[in-house]
DNA sequence: CCCTATAAATGGAACGTTCCAATAAATCAA
DNA sequence: TTGATTTATTGGAACGTTCCATTTATAGGG
């Protein structure tokens, strides 16, 4: 059932009676050839059902059209919208991306990297595992590719990153937490080796510092950054003496699982106790009650990182400028009316 | 500061002192070579920082690593738990699956799969966009790169598809729905056009019909199957003379839309109207009301869809077994208590 | 009518691997 | 020692493309 040997560039320059090297030239659309030759040729490549080799064609030519884009976590809404934004750009650019999942997981991120290089592409978006050895594109960026780090970034890498402005939007949010008439705050989920948390803790602790909230009345819950990981946050900030009545979240679905554990325990996110979420994914708007959160232009995002690797290419350079995308704060209904009557909002 | 030519077989086998054939002997881990000299060959490697090039291999030998798997919806977290399914199979078997999304555009879809033929690819893992052509897979067929559909399938195609077992799971629903007291039922979400939604909205039938369901009292409202054709299916369906008191839902991303759009209304979800969803996601379980679902074994079916292809691949074959997954009713809170007391639950 | 300029098509070498057949070195039986 | 056997290593052809340098055909200018 299997067709024969694949048919090559050679068969068909035979079933058109004409030189591979025209074929060739054809397949790239080259302006010397006769039209009549043109139609010919192709009407030869439907009839044998001809397959493009990629592999054999790189093989002189200098670059691939496929870049590889390594997503730490695919089952994150947030990354599919990252991976829509790219692909709108590339596909015009005639580049097809080719997605893969490492799963947080190092060890397969160093695999999955490997088999992308041995594939030929011509530049990688990543977004690291957690736990990524400073070490482990070392030899990618020794063998000329470009590199884009989404989202995350290593700590000391030279290898530019595209990613939001994580304190400024963690800054906007507790601000408006404090405006809304909060005084004990809390920040939850995320861990501290991730270069993200840093910053986006570090935009809350500062507005608390800037805003005359106490180190005493701040609340800082590490965990996982998933729904689970927000219920288990509230249960713990609830558990203290003196427990907050507002959280910063590392992300959406950190929030979500702080909104459904207050649902559980018959509490009201907003009225009872405000949340803000980050990332500000679809599913935000659609909640109830609707999350407040800190929007960060996602598939803009992606198209950026995307445009960034389109230069890079070009330019045959693996260096190019950081870039942090703009944020702003999305209020809906999660944070309640104001607390205290001081202040009207600050959208 | 990109490195020079890429480093190549030859100049390892130069570094090293030995012909080409020993390296490359000693990239596919032959045994024929000397220890002691497969050690300075390996050395070699790491000092030169040589990259395989698996499209000049691919000339000679006969099948790549890679497998491309084609996803209609990456935004849709069901495909990203189906992929995570597959990757642990495939891992094992050092094939590295390659993801391209198609965003349900059967142009994309078409342009996708050519780009991973021409990349060589073993075989495709495909859940086909809607509206795809039935000739779409012809020439893949002809090339004799097996396919395998995953969820989906096309009406005519000899393609093997791994699916679960839709009608009986929307059976089993039904059945839970009218056993819990429901005599008005509705169908939410889908269209025609699928054969999924074929499957699923033939058990919900065929359950009416069994338990005496008159058609009178069958609601059944097309949409997106996403939140927000949810809540548009609930709108509609109570602005009816007769609406339902329960709904069976395309899937659970419908079903969330529904109990969003209940939430909107101030009608509780189980109490005021029951809802079942279909896919069973993680979500599924941590919503409130937490949702009854069918569980259709996301992860199971990735494994079996990527088994398959193995099979094939090693056979040589393009065909193969259509596979149906068990399925299962997973009863939580969305259904609330039963409507009349005849019946125990089913569970 | 010849020479040159342009347009269209072509053959051959090269790309980086694998694999076969062949060689070289080491071991063994007699 | 010699031939046969086993163990390691090797050169060369092949894979399917691109690209350069040619060739061939067509047209134009004097």
């Amino acid at each position: 059932m299997a067709s024969r040997a694949k048919a090559t560039i050679l068969d068909i320059a035979r079933e058109a009676g004409v030189s591979k090297s025209t074929v060739s030239l054809v397949l790239q659309g080259s302006g010397l050839i006769r039209p009549e030759t043109a139609v010919k040729v192709r009407k030869a490549i439907e009839d044998v059902g001809y397959v493009y080799n990629r592999g054999a064609a790189n093989l002189r030519k200098a670059h691939s059209n496929v870049i590889g884009m390594v997503i730490n976590d695919l089952t994150n809404p947030f990354f599919a919208e990252l991976a829509v934004g790219m692909e709108r750009v590339f596909q015009a650019a005639g580049i097809v991306p080719f997605i893969a999942n490492t799963a947080e997981n190092p060890v397969r991120q160093e695999e999955v990297l490997k088999s992308m290089m041995e594939q030929g592409v011509a530049g990688l978006i990543v977004s690291p595992a957690r736990g990524t050895t400073p070490g482990a594109f070392r030899r990618i960026e020794a063998a000329g590719v470009p590199v884009v780090f989404a989202m995350r970034r290593l700590p000391e890498s030279r290898i530019p990153a595209i990613a939001p402005d994580n304190h400024r939007g963690a800054y906007l949010a507790t601000e408006h937490l404090i405006a809304k008439g909060h005084r004990r705050l809390a920040f939850f989920g995320g861990s501290s080796d991730l270069v993200v948390y840093q910053e986006r803790l570090g935009g809350f602790l500062e507005a608390c510092e800037a805003l005359g909230i106490p180190v005493a009345d701040r609340t800082i819950v590490e965990g996982e950054t998933s729904r689970k990981g927000g219920m288990a946050c509230l249960e713990t900030a609830l558990a203290t003496s003196e427990p907050p009545t507002a959280a910063l979240c590392f992300n959406d679905a950190v929030a979500f699982g702080v909104m459904l554990a207050l649902r559980r325990r018959n509490l009201e996110a907003g009225s009872d106790f405000a949340v803000v979420g980050f990332d500000d994914v679809a599913e935000a708007e659609h909640y109830s009650p609707a999350l407040t959160s800190v929007a960060v232009d996602t598939a803009g995002l992606g198209e950026r990182a995307a445009h960034v690797m389109l230069k890079m290419i070009q330019s045959r350079t693996t260096r190019a400028e950081d870039h942090i995308g703009a944020v702003s704060l999305v209020v809906r209904e999660s944070c309640g009316q104001n607390r205290s009557s001081q202040l009207g909002d600050a959208a």
